[in-house]
DNA sequence: TTTCCTTTGGTACCCCTATAATCATCTCCA
DNA sequence: TGGAGATGATTATAGGGGTACCAAAGGAAA
């Protein structure tokens, strides 16, 4: 009967403020429970925090005095495994202190929406213990946080469908002319100047609640680019991200992306989620090329994964970008290289390795010593070889349209093979 | 009166024998008009003589004994203008002597069917002028060699549709079990075994008599290739030849090719004419693919006329043979290089020549000594340059891929602007 | 003037080329 | 069958040439 009472208390409290300020909902919660409370957003992000009677530990502090949680305090969390159950079901979370990063007890608690992480209620419990009661209470109080979190979020679930719609408009290249895609962007709330780009990150299979979860806490924790829009489709989760101005724009997606990669795959203990990105473009009306290039970006990472292990950005494809229309090609034609061709039916009747060192030393840069390391020959045997190699694939390895295609046709006969 | 008897005279000596040898039709033709007579094929292969009296020249004497006009008089009579005229008419050409070449004074016709040289008469008239009289009688004599060629020629021209259709079919990997293949090509006495390419010559425009005539007479004159099939096609002149088996692969097309193209373009006074051949087969089942790598290398080298001056074969195409579809797919997905664009973009900015030297340096082989002397600047002020690019571009260039890619780029962006 | 960019000179080190020697394998002929 | 000779593959050595790096000077822009 208490509790109910309590709850009752709790709604009352709650209703009779047509606009709670999350500061009020924070003290309410801290009388009830009788100790700090601290409420944070997805992207830990503070939103209000109770007033605090007695001594509060470091991480507290700092969180209020910096107005969201330190890095090094949420990688302590990750690390403990505390942010992995929090991400994982809605329950409440009771933490023992972990004194390297300045925490102290804690009861902690996420708030969902459908398979998003609204936020966390964090509870200070240093000073009294949480028992069956104390927990219940602290899940209606979540209870009461979403509504606020769904208030303030209602205005953009509202176009939250429409969104969608421009999106795959934008994705699809079916507008042609920016003033319109300006206007609909402004309609919607959306910025779409600066550099623009799609990022699309597979995850190999159908996506759960729960990668979904950790996908959306990920993309809100990158740095330099703002995530403009998101959407999952299939098994794929697509971004709109702007550049922030004063980005390195070379690097920035590719850092992102790698960070992201690995964090993902680890919390979720894969090695399937690949991601890529699209050329960063100044107008919104060829993001579907963006949207292209990135989803090709996570095709051939699946197709030549040792290759392209180190590859997320579509600039950085190099080659491979156009592996597959030249390989496409080639078969149209039945074309063989005659190079190749005759070196491979060298190696096979005199048991040499020609073709092999060939291949060693082109992608060696053309150097013969290093090459002739790789392959533990002395550096005067490649040259002979080279010289054969010369003589046999009737190639003159001193011209660059030669070396090229030579290059290009070995790339391909060994990685279709 | 006295001609019409001879005439008579002529056609009843011919018709008289039921199979008259050509030595038979030679001595009457110099008994007629009272001086020695050669009957050569178009391909100045001897076919008759008459008896000779009194004292000849040395070029008849060289003729007769090789059983083929040798080579320095037939490129002897190419200089002086005469065969341009026998090529291109009918009547019969009075020729002053050449000394240099051991020829003596000449009157000679060539002899046509359709478009095509059948062979020529030459009169050794060294011991009596050719008034009209006689210039009519030799063109009546021609008639008569012309029947003689077309009786032997009857054959295989009763085959001449049945042989297009086939040849059709070989161009377009109609039939495809190679048996089927083989036994019409039985019926039609060709044999496709050995070393088999399709060569196309294109003539740019509709191609004349002449152009015909001149064609047939050169191809028949390369060396080491048989030509097994030959057909016009609109502009092309389409050639399915066999390789000699002791020929070298490697060489002996483009070396016919080039001789053949710069004699023709000479000799029809054009530069228009270009041709190509694909890749050698084996078996006749691939002889679809020759035909298209044949085309390609035309339509290659019209495009690229400087670029692909001295490229005959498909297989020396080199980077050429994916430039068009690179380019394709770079329209399609709107890509531009960026480290082009920002090179592109940092030249323009502060008046340098990035992106120039980068090219020149690729094209050296990434020589800086040579690229560097190439554009006129210390081998320093080069490396320096790289650097830059190196900065700028956000490039490796000691990577094989990148440097390969970029060297891709370029080449597009300079040949398809 | 300061600063940045570009060019050039110098030097030490690394790399490439050419030549020759060594070894293995195969062919051919007595 | 043995041995001379030919051919091919590898290693050794020397010297010239190319490259990377440092330093300095000239020039343009702030």
């Amino acid at each position: 009967m208490n509790q109910v009472l309590i709850e009752k208390q709790l709604y009352d409290a709650f209703q009779s403020e047509s606009v709670a300020t999350p500061e009020k909902l924070a003290d309410l919660i801290a009388e009830i429970l009788g100790c700090p409370i601290t409420i944070e957003d997805a992207n830990h992000q503070l939103i209000s925090y109770s007033k605090h009677n007695g001594n509060i530990d470091e991480a507290r502090m700092s969180t209020i005095v910096q107005r969201q949680v330190p890095d090094h305090v949420v990688n302590g969390l990750w690390k403990s495994g505390v942010m992995k159950q929090l991400f994982e079901r809605d329950e409440p979370v009771i933490i023992p202190p972990i004194h390297n990063i300045g925490l102290g007890n804690r009861v902690a608690i996420s708030i969902w929406e459908d398979n998003e992480i609204l936020g966390f209620i964090w509870a200070h419990t240093d000073e009294r213990d949480f028992h069956e009661k104390e927990l219940q209470l602290f899940k209606v109080a979540a209870d009461l946080v979403k509504k606020y979190f769904a208030i303030n979020k209602s205005t953009s679930r509202e176009n939250e469908k429409e969104f969608r719609d421009f999106f795959w408009q934008l994705l699809l290249g079916d507008i042609k002319e920016e003033p319109v895609i300006l206007q609909r962007a402004k309609q919607l709330s959306l910025s779409l100047n600066g550099d623009l780009s799609i990022v699309v990150i597979d995850f190999g299979k159908e996506v759960t609640g729960v990668d979904e979860k950790h996908a959306h806490y990920l993309v809100d924790r990158m740095e330099q680019v703002e995530i403009v829009g998101r959407m999952f489709d299939q098994n794929q989760f697509i971004l709109l991200v702007r550049l922030n101005e004063n980005a390195n724009k070379k690097t920035v997606l590719h850092e992102n992306l790698q960070i992201f990669l690995y964090k993902i795959n680890n919390r979720l203990q894969t090695d399937r989620i690949v991601g890529g990105s699209g050329l960063i473009y100044q107008t919104p009306l060829d993001l579907h090329y963006s949207y292209q290039q990135a989803k090709k970006v996570v095709r051939l990472k699946r197709q030549f994964k040792e290759e392209l292990e180190n590859v997320f950005t579509y600039e950085k494809l190099g080659i491979f970008q156009y592996l597959d229309v030249v390989y496409n090609n080639k078969i149209k034609e039945n074309y063989k290289n005659p190079i190749i061709e005759r070196l491979k039916q060298y190696d096979k009747k005199n048991n040499t390795e020609l073709l092999h060192s060939l291949w060693i030393f082109l992608e060696s840069n053309c150097n013969v010593f290093d090459a002739a390391k790789k392959i533990h020959v002395h550096p005067n045997t490649l040259n002979y070889r080279l010289k054969r190699i010369k003589e046999i694939g009737d190639i003159d390895l001193n011209d660059p349209n030669q070396k090229t295609t030579v290059y290009l046709d070995l790339i391909i006969d060994k990685l279709y093979k």
